[in-house]
RNA sequence: GUGGGUAUAGCUCAGUUGGUUAGAGCGCUAGAUUGUGGCUCUAGAGGUCGUCGGUUCGAUUCCGAUUAUCCACCCCA
């Protein structure tokens, strides 16, 4: 137990960590091009901030928070998601007096009380964009933009974009009574999960996955066809957009997110690559989120977007991650004399930029020379009695095995201009 | 929360139809004439065969439980 670390949670190992800095590094340039900025936010929050912004009815809050009480006596919960954090700050720090539309970013670890499978853990990472202030649909075309150019800079393909509207508050409630109008008669035929979801959640009946639940929905009305005027013009001129942007998508009136904040636009990617949890990326509009939580009305729209997930598509389509850059040198050793030396030459390389490795360990010099091999230098060099005494030392191209002599205090003038 | 699979070396896996000292490949460490890597060869370290219990003269092997892990449902990123 002691040397286990707690179910679904993974470590990410030092020789593994460059592939998420790659990623990280190309999700901040990104949203620096398109105008997002980062916040950073705690990783608990008070239990009450998600029962009322994510919806104390969902299976997210329901089951899965990782809750406990603090020495105040504080309900305090670690977050299953990014948004309703990012909506507490904004209200708190009063981002709605300056101008809008404020957009942020983060890159966040995220918490979960599930059965752990493939793509699925409980501590998890998430990238996630917010946009505060804007009702306009221009706005939601930009947050799928974004999401869309993140996956083409990190070559991923074959990722299908669906897209749905859920109406507004009022829309949702009409056609829900009407959907279970419909489903009334046939109730008791309904798979117990579905039966479950009639009270808690119907549309989710339309996304069940088994057959005799099809059968029942298939002439159901659909949510899509339901929508007030507003709403459905939003969602065209949210196609528009996408459509002048060049973005294929499907519509898909079956998505119903599982947060209670989604109003109107609401989107997913998913990849069929990494088996049963596809969906990679996840958002949609929430524009009654602020004011629920005691801010002024005030629309909004951001995605969440797995980063394990991200990370599993692009093993699974082979995608390279470029590997850092070894060291420069390597500068192997015989003696006490000579060990002090280098250490020193060491440390002056690595002042000026150079990336520089000796020997901790007190190696034999072919086992020093075997380990510089393994680390993929560029150079060696060799320092013993001789060379200290004569102030030179045999520079060698690991590469192309061939040594050229020089002074050792030039060293790093010769690094330079290799 | 429900269902199914798996558990032997650091990693990937053989194997024992129940029987003395449990194997391979990779990796790690050391060596193959003086102070030079990659290829090759040799040697070494490393396992109470997940844990507990049962059956048996004897269990790593059969049975049960438990834990861990994987996959699917559910849910979502």
């Amino acid at each position: 137990m002691l040397t286990k670390g707690p179910k679904g949670t993974k470590d990410l190992l030092p020789q593994d960590s460059y592939k998420w800095h790659y990623v990280e590094n190309i999700i901040k340039e990104l949203c620096d091009s398109f105008g997002y900025k980062e916040i950073r936010t705690p990783v608990f929050e008070h239990t009450e901030l998600f029962e009322r912004g994510v919806g104390d009815t969902t299976d997210v809050v329901q089951k899965e928070m990782y809750t406990f009480e603090d020495k105040g006596n504080r309900s305090i919960t670690l977050r299953p998601e990014g948004t309703a954090s990012a909506a507490r700050s904004y209200i708190e720090n009063s981002l709605y007096a300056d101008p809008q539309p404020i957009k942020m970013y983060y890159l966040i670890s995220c918490y979960r009380y599930e059965k752990p499978q493939h793509g699925r853990l409980r501590e998890f990472h998430q990238f996630g964009i917010e946009a505060f202030g804007s009702k306009r649909p221009s706005i939601d075309a930009e947050i799928i933009s974004l999401a869309i150019e993140l996956l083409n800079r990190l070559g991923i393909v074959n990722l299908d974009l669906n897209i749905n509207s859920i109406g507004c508050p009022k829309c949702r409630k009409d056609y829900n009574d009407k959907l279970k109008v419909y489903l009334k008669d046939n109730l008791e035929k309904l798979c117990k999960t579905c039966h479950d979801r009639y009270e808690k959640n119907p549309m989710r009946i339309l996304d069940c996955k088994s057959e005799r639940c099809k059968e029942i929905t298939q002439e159901a009305p659909v949510l899509l066809d339901s929508i007030c005027d507003d709403c459905k013009e939003h969602f065209e001129s949210v196609k528009s957009y996408l459509d002048g942007m060049n973005i294929r998508y499907n519509i898909d009136t079956g998505i119903v997110r599982g947060l209670d904040y989604y109003t109107r636009t609401v989107f997913e990617f998913i990849s069929k690559d990494i088996g049963a949890q596809g969906t990679v990326c996840g958002g949609g509009r929430y524009d009654g989120l602020i004011e629920e939580l005691g801010g002024p009305s005030t629309p909004g729209i951001g995605f969440g977007l797995g980063l394990e997930r991200l990370l599993l598509t692009m093993e699974a389509q082979g995608i390279y991650i470029p590997k850092p850059e070894p060291f420069k040198i390597f500068i192997a050793n015989l003696g006490i004399k000579a060990d002090a030396k280098a250490q020193t030459l060491v440390q002056e390389l690595r002042k000026e930029g150079v990336s520089a490795e000796k020997d901790h360990m007190g190696k034999s010099l072919k086992a020093q020379m075997k380990y510089a091999n393994k680390l993929g230098v560029h150079y060696t060099m060799v320092l013993g009695d001789d060379e200290i005494n004569s102030g030179k030392a045999a520079l060698k191209d690991m590469q192309t095995g061939e040594t050229q002599e020089i002074l050792i205090d030039e060293l790093l003038d010769v690094l330079k201009m290799i």
